[in-house]
DNA sequence: TGACCGGTTGACTGACCAGTCAATCTGTCC
DNA sequence: GGACAGATTGACTGGTCAGTCAACCGGTCA
């Protein structure tokens, strides 16, 4: 039973990734030990050290492996060729999918690392700043196009956007909102309506349409 | 030349607390000693537990210090009869001249603290969730009025607006964002722009009036 | 004068934990 | 078989730092 090459049964680097994931989320990076890691692996101690440099960097692969994958999904929304309401959309619909699908890692991600601009933030703020760059990038086209209204910069634009996310998020790791399948759903809707009600410039009364269904240019 | 009772020269626990902002700010909560604060203060290692009794108990002053103050205001621009508009507006005013008189201590609350939801923020959840209700109770109140759309809940609404108030003095701790007097004033009618805008029942296609003129009821 | 007391000092201790390393195990290839 | 390589083990070390404590200082009051 010759395995391909040089790929073992189980992955244990993905198991050490994982196992941080669960110890980072429920302990927080700093609070937690090494050890805390190898435990939750089922591994020992020193193999954590095998796989990765230092604590740090496990955590700093955890972001960049999830980051990469934002920052792609963002360049892809905004070549396609649907209206500005839309690509906020499946920005945000991506993010609370991030969230559903792997609530743990998120929590990490945001906690640690994007909300920790003093420590890991500061180490990655290029990253995080790349994600701001290509909302407001979208942002800036819709601008030029007259659907978004010109007197907010974009980069004013893009923060404010991902703030409001990046706070549903958070309100959801920390149970000051209800989670649920339908809770998601509505908070995609919900994000854009707000945020774009403010940036869209004024011109109908209709009532909130349906995210997919409004063509704009 | 006798002082008024027991009232020290220099008030050496807020010597302390002061610089602990400043090292704080610099260092961040985690990365810092404790001699690091003694020394910025200028005063002895041991000094420090003498006015307090744990490093966590440095920050968590200084937090709750600052936090009773916005919650205050929160509660104060509530009771006034204003349009919701102008509440935000002046809720929005508070924090960035909070942040404009000085930007260390709100850098330290926002980032080791509010933004910090895993260790500090845990123990304080409490409190910035009443921050949270506050606004929520405006925007509920604005709704029965008839001036917000009802269709978004005000706990979202208040997440949605806090977080984007939050991300933009982040932008500014972090250099994200230009700052100066001109771009405060310009953030805290941008912000309320955007976010209003989006809450607000459609009706005029006025270009965005000044903060302090509109009436609404 | 001398007793008292809160404020102040900084050397010291005890715990903790990231990271090291020598030994062991497992599988592969000749 | 046996030699080699990479994976795996966990006891150990070295440094760091929060918090302690005994001593000291200076003002006050009887």
């Amino acid at each position: 039973m010759a395995r391909a090459n040089a790929e073992p049964a189980v992955d244990k680097r993905r198991l050490i990734l994982d196992a941080a994931v669960r110890v980072f989320a429920r302990q927080g990076f700093h609070t937690c030990r090494v050890s805390d890691i190898a435990d939750e692996a089922g591994v020992a101690y020193g193999l954590v050290y095998h796989y990765f440099d230092s604590k740090d960097q496990i955590l700093d692969t955890l972001f960049l492996e999830r980051w990469d994958i934002l920052l792609r999904a963002i360049q892809q929304v905004d070549a396609e060729e649907i209206p500005p309401r839309e690509k906020l959309y499946a920005i945000t619909s991506f993010i609370v999918d991030s969230y559903r699908h792997d609530p743990e890692l998120m929590k990490v991600i945001i906690v640690e690392v994007t909300r920790a601009a003093n420590t890991f933030g500061r180490t990655h703020l290029a990253h995080i700043r790349e994600a701001y760059h290509g909302i407001a990038a979208i942002v800036e086209r819709a601008q030029r196009a007259g659907t978004f209204r010109a007197d907010i910069t974009p980069e004013f634009a893009a923060l404010a956007f991902y703030g409001a996310v990046e706070q549903v998020l958070t309100g959801w790791i920390f149970a000051l909102l209800p989670t649920g399948e339908r809770e998601y759903e509505q908070a995609k809707t919900h994000i854009v309506e707000t945020i774009c009600g403010g940036l869209d410039r004024v011109v109908s009364d209709a009532p909130a349409p349906s995210p997919t269904a409004g063509r704009a240019d």
